[in-house]
Formats: structure tokens, sequence, C-alpha cells
DNA sequence: AAGCGATATGTTTCCGTGAACATATTGAAA
DNA sequence: TTTCAATATGTTCACGGAAACATATCGCTT
């Protein structure tokens, strides 16, 4: 039995807005590190590219997904708003959903792979 | 309200091997074109490069899924196998479900995003 | 035997994305 | 009032992947 796959979804709008693991991620580290540096560091992300993906999103949404500000005693920091919150916590279910829901065509899938084909280096 | 945005999910495995719309689209193609050229262009995609991800599926899976013949009268052609056309049913069986069953985690999303963000342009 | 159309495969060119580098700004704390 | 860490923003550079270009091969038709 192949290795089940890692799977990647992501939400395509018309103009070039999109939304996937990398936007999701990096809202999640924001969450859990109050800092859009320390998020992006922490997958290996440079600070200007996670500032670019901030600046992306809070502009798509009504409201910003994400607040910052600067200065300080600890130089600055960031947060989710409710609404990056919920739109964290609503693609997390979704893709929680795929993985359940989907378990039986992702199944008759790799079932068919070869099978030398395992977890190994990925790029 | 803002308008759905498109789906696009693929299943990444351990090594480089990943299964997405792009192979999905050229599998659908070639079955219904009878070739790996015809499907490439009615994409917009280089015969070279649908090619190759005709070679790396083929390489992947235990069988391949797409088998062709060179020369006769039509220059050649290609064609699904069974297991090509289990694979290709099972991709979109499994982006079915995911369109009906986060029906309501999508909505969620493009409820909370700026009206002027409608279907424009697109890259 | 010549032609045609599609597969098969190699080589080179081009371009967009991200990496790397650089600097300015802010405001609490020491 | 100097320091500090993080935000904010611009510029240049390198790389990988796709496009573009180029051939070779095959085998039914005519």
């Amino acid at each position: 039995m192949t290795a089940p796959p890692r799977l990647r979804l992501r939400l395509v709008y018309g103009d070039g807005l999109k939304i996937g693991p990398g936007k999701a991620d990096l809202l999640q580290g924001i969450a859990e590190t109050g800092s859009i540096s320390a998020a992006g560091r922490g997958m290996g992300m440079s600070y200007k590219r996670a500032w670019s993906l901030v600046e992306e999103m809070n502009a798509a949404f009504r409201m910003p997904l994400v607040i910052s500000s600067r200065g300080g005693a600890k130089g600055g920091g960031a947060a989710l708003t409710d609404t990056g919150q919920q739109v964290l916590t609503a693609f997390r279910h979704l893709e929680q959903k795929l993985e359940h829901e989907g378990a039986a065509e992702i199944a008759r899938i790799s079932d068919l792979l070869s099978p030398d084909f395992d977890m190994s280096a990925e790029k």
C-alpha cells in the first residue's frame, strides 16, 4: 500500500487572488507567534514575502485579516482579526472535510500507483 | 455576493509526483480527442509539455495511464487505458465531492471578500 | 516510394517568482 | 535619548520551469 498523499487545495478567485496552504499556514503562524516575521521564519519564508502575502490578503477582504503595529517595547507585532480567524478556520475545516470525505477516491488512486513510490526525498 | 472561486486540488506524493487539474484535464482531453497533441492544443499546452506529463504519469503508476502509437494512417494516436480512466474518474469525483461538501466553508470565506472582487481578468 | 500527421526527444531561450540585500520607521523600555 | 525588534518598502539578482525551436521516427495511404 502506497503512503497517502498530502492534499493541497486552493480557492482561485477570478482576479489574482488565490487562497491556499501558504496563506493559511502564514495566518496560523501569525496567530501563534504574534509576529509576521516570526511566522515567516517558522516556515522558511522571508519577511518580505510574508508581508506581501499579508498585504495581498488584507486588500482582498472587506476587513483586514491581520492587524500589525510598529515600534514599542518589542518592536511591534501582528495578530489575526476576527475575520482573519474566521477565514483560517473555514479553510482548515475545508481541508479536513476533503481528507475525510474523499478518503475512498484518494485510496482508489493511491492503490494504482507503482509500489516503489513511497515517501522519500521531497523537493 | 462574490462569485464562487474555482477549486484547485492536487494530490502530492512524497517524491516529485503531483496529480492535479493539469494532468486530469490532459487525461480527459486525450480520452476525448484520441491524441496527445490535440489534447495539448485544446488547452493551450505545447505538445512537449503534454507528452512530458504523460510520460511522468505512465512512470508513476503500476500500469501506464496512456497508450500511444506512432505512424499509420493518421500519424498515430493515443488513448486512456483502463487504469487511466479509473484515475481520471476518481479525481473528478473527488473534485465534485469537495465542491458539494465544502460549499458552506467556501461561502463563509467568499462572503468575507471585498465586494468589488468579482470575475474580471484572469492571468 | 513519397507524403502526411502524430509520437518521441533534445537543445536553447525566455521570463516570472522568490531570494537576497538594503534602509527607513516606529514607540516603548531601559 | 539611545537602543531595540519588528513593521514597512524598495531594488537587484539568480534560478527553475515552461516556451520555443529543431529533428527524428513511424507506418498507413495514395
